[in-house]
DNA sequence: ATCACTATACTGTATATACAACCTTATACA
DNA sequence: TGTATAAGGTTGTATATACAGTATAGTGAT
């Protein structure tokens, strides 16, 4: 075969272009082995190779002598590493968008100097995003930014592009620090995601160290409803 | 086949039971595709996927023409590493001390056969424990623990050591999966927390693999005004 | 000594075939 | 009507075979 994609990996970007594109949604039964064997004229092995790899990414279940359905698709955010949620969102096959609540110069406050290990007042970025997920708020986002690591920031369009696509794009994060809380939303977190007074949040504080110096503190709130932090690596293997 | 386990899983865990002993470590070679075959008296396919999945789980590393490497185990830190959460009170100088609000076997439900991965219905072990700092109630631990893992888990007195602490002591952890949450705790959660109506609570999920197998599936609560979750750690490499 | 070629080992993919286990539905029988 | 049986579709696994592509060691000719 001198194809640039194997055969199996077609078939699962068609069946994974199928869930992206929300032809197929979660419960949904595809195509069984045999099925596939007709639809490509491949054998029923590879077909297996490409719905077995599926299931293992997660995004398929099997039931033996029943069918193979497209999973649910939990709404969670990757915890330790810095992801790009624009990604994940597009990954599950839903519609990302979002909403500059306000881009602008500010002078650091007390808080913000701490923050970023300053020794007086200076001019920082400041962002609010909503980031949303099919048209509903999934996470705020409130970030500060060095003005001296990305002077552009201001000029940047982030519809197209959120803040963190475009900080990973333009410095490796060398350190990386995370405090996670439960918290309620004041009104206008309230207002801005949409939710109830009742309902807790996650609060993610994160703060990105590059070349020794804070590049970024962001705080993002995500409605407890409608997102998770999620991680799941392995460990170092030992046995003393 | 009338197996327990299929073929191909004998053999990965044949390897990863080499890796895990330190009989094989990072940038040793692991035994061919065909060297395999003779070795087991297996097809080559079966060798194939064995080690082909092994590499999707990160063990491996596999380069066309030359051979089947073990890979280099990044640790990956902090915020979600295994800590006792009693050594970390007593590293702050505090004290110490826990309640047993159950401990008995159970059947597993539908919910828990989909944690450990079961097939059907089986036995687990279960453990209700609430972790106080100074007195005060700081974690609420509902842990369920795979008995053929840690058979002796209801014999253990769990007021002179935590359930963490025993299950690290017993079984290296190769896979940890994390889903943080935000909660409004129910009453008996308030109740055992020492805590009003209004107060949100970090909920962290926990599940541990070793050797392949779930070994015990955790829900760690945290009242927000006493508790959250730090880390800070360097990254190695850029992450995308 | 250098280069080209060959043999060999290894991974990667694809197919055809086979059998087991499981589930659902239809059918036959009591 | 109710129950057993059969049939067919589904996943899960295992094997034998084949060919392509890659890396390395060795061989021989120049």
């Amino acid at each position: 075969m001198n194809m640039a994609q194997p055969i199996y990996a077609r078939v699962k970007d068609h069946i994974m272009a199928q869930i992206r594109s929300g032809m197929l949604v979660a419960g949904n039964r595809v195509p069984s082995e045999n099925e596939l064997v007709s639809q490509f004229n491949i054998s029923r092995m590879t077909a297996n190779r490409a719905l077995r790899e599926l299931t293992a990414d997660g995004f398929l279940a099997r039931v033996p002598g029943v069918g193979t359905f497209v999973k649910e698709a939990t709404p969670r955010s990757s915890l330790l590493e810095l992801r790009n949620i624009a990604d994940e969102i597009v990954a599950r096959g839903h519609r990302y968008s979002s909403r500059v609540e306000d881009l602008r110069e500010i002078q650091a406050t007390p808080n913000l100097i701490e923050d970023f290990e300053l020794k007086s007042a200076a001019p920082l970025f400041h962002i609010a995003i909503v980031h949303e997920e099919n048209g509903t708020p999934v996470q705020l986002e409130d970030r500060y930014v060095n003005p001296f690591s990305a002077p552009l920031f201001l000029q940047q369009n982030f519809s197209q592009q959120t803040p963190t696509a475009y900080l990973l794009k333009l410095l490796a994060a060398d350190e990386v620090e995370h405090n996670v809380e439960a918290i309620m939303p004041d009104h206008k977190q309230q207002r801005l995601l949409h939710i109830t007074a009742h309902e807790p949040c996650l609060s993610l504080h994160r703060r990105t160290w590059s070349g020794g110096h804070v590049v970024t503190s962001a705080t993002l709130i995500y409605p407890a409803s409608r997102y998770a932090l999620y991680s799941r690596h392995q460990t170092t293997s030992k046995t003393s």
